[in-house]
DNA sequence: CGCTAACTATTAGCATGCTAACAGATAGGC
DNA sequence: GCCTATCTGTTAGCATGCTAATAGTTAGCG
């Protein structure tokens, strides 16, 4: 049967926790984790998204963005603005302080996955990556 | 560069997260989650296991635990009991509440991994579990 | 023996995620 | 045009994880 920490879920969710810990660690003297770091990321890339927007892009629901951008938001890292022709939505941009950050977060997160695959071939990291895909693919459709 | 949700490490937290939340799903009826049954699982199969040790088979740190048997022990599934001959520890037993639930519980947790694995190879299963244990074990030795 | 170091469980406080329930705004069907 | 559906953001409340700090206990070294 298998113990739960053999098993690939287990394998799966434990890994997936101790990267997301190692590099919020790292973050943690520009103030930053990885949830900020990829939300200020989705915000660089896509101008004048919608909350909702932003919520679908980073696969969280909507409540969640909420918390996230008003926490940046007193970071003074991003702002909300009113959508004009929609009175419901609004829209999120970064500020001159986000701005700042993008460039060492990025390295920084690209640096862990780097030294985190160092010793796999590429292929293995390709096999993994279409499995996980697939996985997440499956859970999107249920 | 690539963005963060195409990037391993987006991907590997997206997909942890999505399965963690279905299973999360399907155990609400009998009260429990993806967190509550690794635990009952090891306290079941590791007697008189005290918390420092279930917190290192469970790999979280020891306040995680707290708050987890704080939970588990409400719900009248485990209980804690001092250990003889060293004050500072207690060990975790199962109550008979927690006993009942094992069967059902596990055959969920198998059964979603069965559904989200199903149409990947052997190879692609092992080639993808062998290349998270790897960063695991790199992200345990930092 | 005694003192310091390490271990054990706990508390407090925070971040990140969820669901449920809501209020306001929009859009679609009649 | 209007009424209902749905969408958008928000709040409230909870679960799971973390770090830092604390109190009590044990163990190890001189």
């Amino acid at each position: 049967m298998g113990l739960p920490q053999e098993s690939f879920g287990g394998i799966l969710h434990e890994t997936a926790r101790l990267w997301r810990t190692e590099l919020d660690r790292r973050l943690r003297p520009l103030g930053l984790s990885q949830a900020k770091w990829r939300a200020l990321l989705h915000i660089a890339c896509h101008k004048d998204c919608t909350q909702a927007e932003l919520a679908a892009r980073l696969g969280v629901e909507a409540p969640t963005v909420v918390g996230l951008l008003d926490r940046l938001a007193a970071d003074g890292l991003v702002e909300r603005r009113e959508c004009p022709h929609d009175r419901r939505s609004k829209t999120v941009h970064l500020r001159q302080g986000g701005q700042a950050l993008m460039k060492p977060i990025t390295e920084m997160a690209e640096n862990l996955s780097r030294e985190l695959l160092a010793n796999m071939s590429p292929e293995e990291v390709a096999c993994s990556t279409q499995v996980l895909q697939r996985i997440r693919d499956r859970l999107l459709s249920l």
